[in-house]
DNA sequence: CATAATTTTCAGTAATTATTGAAAATATTA
DNA sequence: TAATATTTTCAATAATTACTGAAAATTATG
């Protein structure tokens, strides 16, 4: 396999993957898209090279941004902005992590809390559901984040060890 | 707040969560909705508690029985099916996660696989890039499968406490 | 086996979500 | 500051995804 062939195919892939779990599917793409480039990209390039508006370049990238997963880099002598991803694939897990634990994990475990406040005693196995739910997912939630830490540091590497 | 308040509350709780993580909204809400209900409820139940056609009840019912989410019971002297969900919180997580291996990480490192063979000598930032992907997409897989079996059984206890 | 009850399918439609593209806003240069 | 390049916004539109409801298929009953 020739590598554009291979990179074309990786941005098919992950935009169809990201999907699957809720993310935008030209928001991957980008991102696939600026993974596997070595140089920086300008938003003329991104839109070239995946076929998309200036609209959707622009948003996708702002928002790609937002993640964290991609800088803003500028070219002496060039007035145009380039962009340039975040290549240490296990800083863009830690920074998906992160950013969907703040939009949806902590948002979902306050009212999750709230449902708790039922009135009545014959209401015991709707808390306790509830509060397994709960459970389930902080803890979720605290393996990812010890994963994340663990996998940062080769001082954890026992930790991964028990893993396997 | 009421029972029934509360369960409703759930209901669409659950549906919106379930659709920023790529699953159906109906199909989160009927689960949701058994999952919350003592009795076990047959397809018009369903059809009535959420305002939903007769084709969407049935079709929800059945995908989540592919997903061993709920299971048909048959009530004596009725011809109605009925339906159940499985209510240990761990052992949804645990099919849940099954299924999401089968259908899609299974199929991804499939792909990511064949894209590391790449021709030629100036391609090892690509490939490093799949092979650092592969090996983060299945150290998640391990995880996961290590967590749901470790919450099975108090014998893994102490890898729980690790964890925290 | 005919009838009735129930479940399933799926073409048509509705609802949701994403994209375009051009105008407005902003930034840069001379 | 005017002219120009670049970025951003967002109403209109397109694409995708989900749902309805009635007909067809299946299953149970007498």
């Amino acid at each position: 396999m020739k590598l554009k062939e291979a990179q074309e195919e990786f941005i098919q892939l992950w935009g169809n993957f990201g999907t699957q779990w809720g993310i935008n599917k030209t928001m991957a793409q980008v991102h696939a898209l600026l993974l596997t480039s070595d140089e920086v990209l300008s938003t003329d390039d991104v839109m070239e090279a995946l076929s998309i508006s200036r609209g959707g370049a622009n948003t996708n990238l702002r928002e790609l941004m937002v993640w964290n997963l991609i800088y803003k880099v500028s070219k002496p002598g060039d007035r145009k902005e380039f962009f340039q991803a975040e290549k240490d694939i296990w800083e863009v897990a830690k920074r998906i992590t992160r950013e969907r634990k703040r939009r949806e994990i902590e948002p979902l475990m306050m009212h999750l809390k709230r449902l708790k406040e039922v009135e009545g005693n014959k209401t015991e196995s709707f808390t306790t559901l509830i509060s397994d739910i709960e459970r389930m997912v902080g803890r979720l939630d605290t393996v990812s984040e010890t994963l994340m830490r663990a996998e940062e540091s080769a001082f954890f590497g026992s930790i991964i060890r028990l893993l396997k």
